[in-house]
DNA sequence: CTTGTCGGTTGATCTCGATCAAAGCCGTTT
DNA sequence: AAACGGCTTTGATCGAGATCAACCGACAAG
């Protein structure tokens, strides 16, 4: 397969500057460049892809699975600190150490760029940096939400806030679906869950059958999540729910 | 004052891109057409500069004082998400909206730049992006560890986290100084301090007063801290004190 | 079929930090 | 000097979530 075809054909779905399907500009000459220098990487769930501290030479994009970046303590305490999904960009250009331990969560496939070369193409076309600017910037939104979530709500809420932001991610990926009504699958462990809300498992499981009990969620299964009102589920969440940005 | 006379009288110390002191490649031309397009802003402590949906048509720059980005539940609960301070960045390019309260702790001299003309600044001088870019990874650094403490530690080691960070931050501002011994001013209340570590203000106080009882630190009035070990603090948050950085 | 493992649930108890309440300490105003 | 307001400290009590422990169900391996 030639390298024009794979691009396009594909519709790019591996370049990190596309794939929040924003960046207009890409040259073709551009992505060819980036074809020049990527390369794929499988991994299988659980498995770390990179531990904090470790050399990192390479920056990548999510093509698809779920994978997540926490921080340990030494007695052994972690905390989430990044959920990565696909079209998610991972690695920092102009460092070369990871700052954070990066695993697998489902099987996963990472579309890889080499570092150095990727920071030179950075230099010589000014949009990619504006593009990772704004992704970076959105990352930092998100963060500083999840910061509200750690800081003060409680376990009932955090647990809510969860489902909505996997919820509206789901939603964002497919719109097609019947109104206030949301159905989709959750990759992550009690455990995980756990780490992502800084909570322990068992207080996840409690208040996960809460709200099941309660109609907010139905369970199908291990991992699908449904919401039958997504209005409901977000009176839950204890944000302000008149923001207008509701799903 | 002509144009030229400020930014190399004052070492461009307003300037976004090199208040860090980083950006070696800022030509004297580009400085000139930042010059064009600022202004200054003054606060007084307590002051909110901007509120959490307003329309911010500006990006800026702290040049002193210290300033704190906050989000509130409906209820009250607030936690602080960000702290700035001087040579810190406020806004963000291609957003019209703020996303935070942004409130004046002490007295703030604010540099601000409108906001389009910055864009299209940015937009032709491709470094400027580059810079900011830099510094939007370190802030979201920053933001993960912080999620690290708010989600996984002990109050006790909140406090000590807190006090560690602004001793960092202090050190790195005027390097002379005692080999482990540290005094700083911390600019923040009771409150504010509770607000940045997800407690109440009475856990703050407790825990302070528990630490300068065992002699990890001490008071001087008010607002002066003194840490005479400051190995000894770091002991305290919990985190991995060989991991090399240590101030 | 048994055994093990992994993830999840549920129960009993404990503890850290929240909450409620009362003073204390300045610095400023009257 | 007295009164006041902002900030802090300290005490008593409460409760949400952690901890410790048992058990369940699904699935894979022997």
């Amino acid at each position: 397969m030639s390298t024009q075809e794979l691009v396009f054909s594909k519709d790019c779905s591996d370049c990190p500057i596309r794939h929040r399907a924003v960046c207009s500009r890409c040259e073709p000459d551009e992505l060819l460049r980036l074809e020049e220098i990527k390369y794929y990487r499988s991994y299988e769930a659980g498995q770390t892809l990179v531990w904090s501290g470790d050399r990192m030479d390479f920056v990548a994009s999510v093509v698809s699975g779920v994978a997540k970046l926490t921080q340990t303590m030494e007695d052994g305490r972690t905390q989430m600190v990044g959920l990565l999904l696909p079209s998610d960009f991972v690695g920092r250009p102009g460092r070369d150490r990871a700052s954070y331990d990066v695993t697998a969560v489902t099987p996963v496939l990472m579309c890889c760029f080499r570092r150095k070369p990727f920071e030179d193409l950075m230099e010589r076309t000014p949009h990619i940096a504006t593009r990772l600017l704004e992704m970076t910037l959105d990352e930092l939104d998100a963060a500083r939400e999840w910061m509200l979530l750690l800081g003060r709500k409680t376990a009932r809420e955090k647990i809510a806030s969860l489902l909505a932001i996997m919820a509206r991610r789901e939603a964002s990926e497919r719109p097609a679906r019947a109104r206030g009504r949301v159905a989709f699958e959750l990759p992550l462990t009690r455990e995980a869950m756990a780490d992502y809300l800084g909570l322990t498992l068992e207080t996840v499981s409690r208040q996960v059958s809460s709200l099941k009990s309660e109609g907010v969620i139905e369970l199908e299964g291990k991992r699908g999540i449904m919401v039958p009102d997504f209005a409901r589920l977000l009176e839950e969440t204890g944000d302000d729910t008149d923001g207008g940005h509701l799903i």
